[in-house]
DNA sequence: GTGGTCTAGACCACT
DNA sequence: GTGGTCTAGACCACT
């Protein structure tokens, strides 16, 4: 189920964080489901146990899964609301930056320019 | 020159910021160009010469113009310069915004049409 | 907690600029500190609320204390690394304005006379 | 009369005009002393005419000295006069950042200890 | 209650 | 004339 590039710059536990994110937000992953034990995926995904340990613990701490010492990690009921509320605070950061931009007579082609050369390093990320 | 509306939201010492700004960004205010005195341009907009002096002493800080006591304000020679800078960390700002939210599943779609409708606003001040 | 002289030629807001500083570089003020109310301060003070707010306001820009409105005012968590940075840069300036002074034959005894003497007019404000 | 260190860091035309203000305002070189040419100055420090072209027309732009086409470069009248307005100049730009430091805690001895570094790094030129 | 904006009007130093 | 500071007092949105 998880995908994991030790070669891409960034962080493993991130990557971890991200598409467990992307799956919540997705709906491949429902609140109350069982997340994979941290030693499962380690051997799985051939990677140390406190890299898994880490990318979990920052999910909880965000609310987005919660863990049962001797029984494992679920993803939590307000899962998707804590996603989806961090995703409109975002949106709403960003339109508060274009109308400062725009202020600063920055044109719409311009600002499009911007969002796609982002969007097209992820696209390699692929 | 300078226009201002007191029935928008906008506070109007802000209003008159951003136009100093934007005739910067423009050529139309240059280098050394002497501002429009206090009292002058507080009586010209209707205006509370406090209002006016609120503007160009953020404008002065920000060092866009400078004030010479007793002689007027005058637009600074680096104005453009830190404008620039301005624009240039918050096209920063807004690359590292994307890449958060297309982690988290926001569409290009999505993203364009946050930006059309700030730029929507925009228009209706003209 | 605060002192202000209207007698003394330098301005009551930045009478008061110097003082929060001042406490913050000491720890008198920490981080999430509430600062006095505007109103509250200004008659504490005998001092109009518009000059408390435009000191206020000065110390918001500069980072030092942010504002909620409806809540307060409160001592922002960088307030001691924007002063100490602050501090660091005006060093370097005087730095370079030693080495030219130094090319230009002035002794070390003229720059700390010249240190003494201003150092002197502080304590006259105690 | 003039020495020139080509492997310190210090431009050697920066070098020249630093000598050249030091020798005015210690007398050695008075109003109307006729300066070495630059031709003759090149060779006898072994340096390129160009670069003390430009050491003697920054002196001139600065009023220290003129040059009469033909003639040979000479001391101004005023040269005394304009260093030291340029040493007023920065003493009083000491005083004002001192005071500023001042206002930030900063010692007396921290003040002090930063001039006798820059002090220091003067005596190994020597 | 809180901060933020604005008006009206005064006085100051400086050019 | 110029900008800079300050007072007195009003109204707003927000908690």
């Amino acid at each position: 189920m998880f995908i994991v590039d030790v070669m891409s710059g960034k962080p493993i536990y991130e990557q971890l964080i991200d598409q467990v994110e992307k799956f919540v937000l997705l709906g491949v992953l429902k609140e109350g489901d069982r997340m994979p034990s941290v030693r499962k995926l380690a051997t799985e995904l051939s990677i140390n146990p406190n890299t898994i340990q880490k990318a979990y613990s920052e999910l909880d701490s965000k609310g987005v899964i919660y863990s049962v010492p001797g029984r494992g990690c679920f993803v939590s009921d307000k899962a998707k609301d804590v996603l989806n509320k961090f995703k409109r605070e975002k949106l709403s950061e960003l339109e508060s930056l274009v109308r400062e931009l725009s202020m600063a007579n920055v044109t719409r082609k311009e600002l499009i320019s911007c969002i796609d050369k982002v969007l097209k390093e992820g696209e390699n990320e692929k």
